[in-house]
RNA sequence: GGCAUCGUGGCCGAGUGGCUAGGCACAGCUCUGCAAAAGCUUGUACAGCGGUUCGAAUCCGCUCGAUGCCUCCA
């Protein structure tokens, strides 16, 4: 289905800084690109938010009916834990410090990464390339930009010109700076440097004989620089301008702003139409960062082993969290904001549930079909989902009323009604159902059915000794009774 | 210091020049054997100070505060 020709889809430009209306270069095909990790620790929570936005821009794009390449790359070299001229490269340093192998880190946690996405229900990109399986394409980039001259070579290493880059392009133009105020503003460097000029940055280092992780070029024994690989793996899979590229706020300077100066020193062409960039998580009010130590894991949040939690919670109800919260506003993490979700997302999905078991009749009150337009106009601003989370609970309160017998619905809208809940929960929200443990489990279902069958008889005796028995024991357990007008149901939290 | 973003009711968090966002919590009511669930009702929120306007929380200016980037970071 081509919604998209119907759905008329605008998203904020960082390169622009407006919200414009989204045309793809080619109609109906999408290219996206995303900044993916760096694989030298554990993915922290503002990691996965970052990815988990960009997920659900995936999902609801091809919803619409594009057919998406998604590119989300794994970073598995080059990137320097100091400055660019002195630093160790971070997975060679958590190499020597763990005593292993480089490409064991990378391993390990690729693994971790790909493990946490899983829980928390990501789609799978269409192509994750890593950067080490681009060192030849990397290399290329880097001729042609020393061929058309707007780099030089400095004992084995390669930086980028940008004085030079900024006579013919305007180096800034993301993040809004000016080549001028850039270099009277520059800190003072303490390491002396092969640079020209502060504000260049390595296309490829020299790799002293310690180094590991080192590839032959023309220049030497060395390894990329750390904005490369992203032009590199880009353009080679999307093309030299594509649709969309994202990654976290923190990456807009200087990542994204050398990735466009490389594209554009190496072919003359602005490399990406809509930039997307997606705000921080913070934790204490504080940007969640690996380097500060002030980050949580997903794991820790899985398990409730952290101090700031009063309990587990599940990957979903962390989804649906970060899901009230538009991918453009900075969201601050916090126990009393996860537990407010939690009771939130299971009334949601409790109605839901409830959904498929409404009777129905000759006539609504509720008109599904503006309401699902409703639902697609915030969708369509911007991605803006928690508009969209709003539209949903009052179909909640709709669904609720008709079970109640104080408002009906239509064969015809009640499908319509759980059709397009089901989109949006779980397609375009990618909010899990239920955990499979116990909606899979037939025999928990027979045996609830009949501990609220011997309560009912219980309570029609006045034997509430017995019926209060059942209802708070299995609620101490975890099972919810819920009396209605329709008979007794129950969830499982 | 420079650039940028933000400051919404008890908490989280949308949004718009004039029309109830929503979730959670709280209170009252309905329902109930009592509860829970569900429903109904109630909140005179938009950092401060000026300005533009018939009208601004929404536009402009200033002040204060917070955060991000400027060095690796999603």
């Amino acid at each position: 289905m081509q919604l998209y020709k119907e759905q008329k889809l605008k998203i904020t430009n960082s390169l622009t800084g407006k919200k414009e209306r989204f045309k793809p270069i080619n109609e109906g095909h999408i290219g996206m690109y995303v900044c993916g990790p760096t694989v030298y620790s554990n993915v922290h929570l503002g990691n996965c938010r970052t990815f988990m936005s960009f997920d659900m821009i995936f999902r609801y794009l091809r919803h619409l009916g594009y057919k998406v390449r998604f590119v989300r790359n794994i970073t598995d070299a080059g990137h320097l834990v100091d400055d660019a001229d002195e630093g160790e490269d971070k997975i060679a340093k958590k190499a020597r410090l763990e005593k292993i192998e480089p490409m064991e880190v990378v391993q390990r946690y690729t693994v971790d990464f790909h493990k946490i996405l899983e829980q928390f229900n990501f789609l799978p990109p269409s192509i994750e390339p890593t950067a080490t399986g681009h060192i030849i394409e990397q290399l290329e980039i880097i001729k042609e930009i020393l061929n058309k001259g707007y780099a030089y070579e400095v004992n084995g290493s390669v930086y980028f010109d940008v004085k030079k880059f900024s006579e013919s392009f305007e180096y800034g133009k993301l993040s809004g700076r000016k080549l001028e105020d850039m270099i009277t503003n520059t800190r003072e460097l303490t390491a002396q440097s092969d640079k020209k000029s502060p504000q260049d940055f390595a296309l490829w280092k020299k790799a002293e004989p310690q180094h590991i992780m080192r590839w032959p070029s023309p220049w030497g024994d060395g390894f990329p620089g750390w904005h490369l690989e992203c032009t590199a793996m880009s353009t080679k899979y999307l093309g030299d301008t594509f649709d969309i590229h994202g990654g976290g706020m923190d990456l807009k300077f200087p990542h994204h702003e050398c990735e466009i100066a490389q594209a554009e020193a190496s072919n003359g062409l602005s490399p990406v139409n809509y930039w997307l960039h997606a705000n921080m998580l913070t934790l204490n009010g504080k940007k969640m960062a690996k380097s500060t130590g002030n980050n949580i894991l997903p794991g820790e949040i899985f398990s409730g082993e952290n101090p700031i939690l009063s309990k587990p919670f599940a990957p979903a109800v962390v989804r649906f969290f970060m899901m009230q919260a538009h991918y453009t506003s900075i969201l601050d993490l916090s126990n009393d904001a996860l537990l407010a979700s939690e009771k939130g997302y299971h009334r949601l999905m409790d109605a839901f549930d409830n959904l498929g078991d409404l009777v129905t009749s000759g006539k609504s009150d509720f008109n599904v079909q503006e309401w699902q337009q409703k639902c697609y106009d915030a969708m369509n601003d911007d991605f803006n989902t928690p508009t969209l989370i709003a539209h949903l609970f009052e179909a909640v309160k709709h669904i609720n009323l008709i079970k109640e017998g104080s408002e009906s619905i239509t064969l015809a809208d009640k499908e319509l009604l759980q059709q397009s809940m089901n989109s949006f929960i779980f397609d375009v929200l990618g909010l899990e159902g239920k955990s499979a443990d116990y909606q899979d489990s037939d025999k928990l279902q027979a045996v609830v059915q009949l501990l609220i069958e011997l309560r009912n008889e219980a309570r029609s005796n006045k034997d509430f000794n017995t019926s209060d028995k059942i209802r708070d024991q299995l609620s101490a357990m975890g099972i919810q009774l819920k009396d209605g007008k329709e008979g007794t149901t129950f969830s499982v939290s």
